[in-house]
DNA sequence: AGTCCACAGGAAGGGCAGGCGA
DNA sequence: TCGCCTGCCCTTCCTGTGGACT
């Protein structure tokens, strides 16, 4: 590209860019000063942390509810201001905040402890210890002062699944051992069901509090958004109806605020791009298209390389068909692209797996005589097909 | 009612990679 | 560093299934 135009897109930007104050109050990391329509399940919070002020020990406690309900950013706001009082009142207490979906750095039992140790000052090996070893040091370095811990694990669900519930186990039962600090557990999760495949003895220790987060509604997440719009938009350039629109589009996803604030901060995104001084419901629309578009090509990205070759199939005959017919053109697909092929079965269950993430559609049918199979279809849009099959052949080389 | 098709999908086990622990 | 363990991916083998056809 020219030098010249690359300025003419720097120069537009700087001269357009003047729909924006600020993206960050869009963003799902920011910690807004007041957290709206959340105050009952804060204060539950707080109540619950409060001991913690007179060197009490709280009890464990479970965060429940879907994603973009608030629970962490909650948590975290309750847990940073009660961390506040406790400094002005000299009351030790220390927060650790541990997302165990962090791969590769919390999402095992010998990870979590490597990062407890390491967050109280004792760089351990990322592997080769014993984690009887990892148990002694953080038990040491958590007792060797007069405390009170709280440590916060987020998505712990991913934890267990990994790697059972022992760590819980023994984290709960920890303070017997203790004679000066204190350890509470907070456990966050949107896996409603999670505390049921808990060993029993942990979820009694564990589940001692039990906090849920409604999804919220959509005048609840037009709330939300007018205030982060006020924040983050030039006055006057949020027409009317697009933060109505996106909390309406939200809502329908189960109240995800995430969400929400996605669908507006691309909206705007667009209109900035085009170099429009207002942002309006046409945009919304863009952006609703633009997100899911892209969350399925994120998702097909990802797909291990027989799968994206299933697709392939899929895309370039564009006809429904029988899983019989669909394993023949992904033989000729993985011939072409010098891919080793999978047996019929798990072919069979990868197609599954495609229709379960909703890109492709799958139905079993019964055709009497000619034998009982799968109906295959594409389920996404002829743009997101087009986006597809434009991403794996640049990407991936399909042909 | 019985047959038959074209798979669905469960179970068992092999191979491999990566993590754990000495 | 190396053997053991575990989880994951995959194959093989097998039984089960809905409905058109006989």
């Amino acid at each position: 590209m020219a030098q010249t135009s690359l300025q003419k897109i720097f120069s537009g930007y700087l001269k357009n860019g003047n729909l924006f104050l600020s993206k960050d109050p869009l963003s799902p990391s920011y910690d807004p000063s007041t957290i709206t329509h959340r105050d009952s399940q804060m204060e539950v919070v707080a109540s619950i942390l409060a001991p913690c002020l007179r060197n009490e020990k709280p009890s464990n406690t479970f965060v429940y509810g879907k994603t973009g309900t608030g629970k962490t950013l909650c948590v975290r706001h309750v847990v940073g201001e009660l961390a506040k009082t406790a400094a002005e009142n000299s009351v030790q207490i220390k927060a650790v905040f541990i997302n165990c979906k962090m791969k590769k750095i919390a999402d095992t039992e010998y990870r979590v402890l490597a990062q407890l140790c390491k967050e109280f000052g004792y760089n351990v090996p990322a592997t080769g210890l014993p984690t009887n070893r990892l148990y002694e040091i953080f038990y040491e370095s958590l007792d060797s002062q007069k405390q009170n811990v709280l440590l916060v694990l987020d998505e712990i669900d991913a934890l267990v699944s990994k790697g059972g519930d022992n760590i819980l186990y023994n984290l709960t039962r920890i303070n017997q051992d203790l004679a000066q600090a204190k350890l509470t557990l907070i456990g966050v999760t949107n896996d409603l069901s999670f505390s049921e495949n808990l060993d029993p003895r942990v979820k009694s220790s564990l589940n001692e509090e039990e906090i849920m987060f409604p999804p919220y509604n959509a005048l609840e997440l037009r709330d939300i958004l007018s205030e982060r719009a006020r924040m983050s938009f030039v006055a006057g350039s949020v027409k009317e109806g697009v933060i109505q629109k996106c909390a309406a589009l939200a809502a329908q996803e189960h109240g995800d605020a995430r969400r929400a604030l996605d669908l507006l901060r691309v909206a705007g995104e667009i209109a900035e791009r085009n170099g429009e001084q207002h942002l309006d419901e046409s945009h919304v629309d863009k952006a609703q298209e633009k997100i899911n578009v892209d969350r399925i090509l994120e998702t097909v990205r990802t797909q291990p390389r027989q799968s994206q070759a299933i697709l392939w199939a899929a895309v370039t005959n564009e006809a429904a068909t029988t899983t019989g017919q669909m394993y023949e053109r992904y033989k000729e697909v993985c011939k072409k692209r010098g891919l080793e092929t999978l047996g019929p079965r798990r072919a069979s269950d990868l197609m599954s797996e495609l229709g379960m993430l909703g890109i492709l559609s799958v139905r079993t049918t019964s055709k009497g005589r000619h034998g009982r199979t799968k109906q295959i279809s594409l389920m996404v849009s002829k743009h997101t097909q087009e986006g597809i099959k434009e991403m794996l052949k640049k990407d991936f080389y399909f042909e």
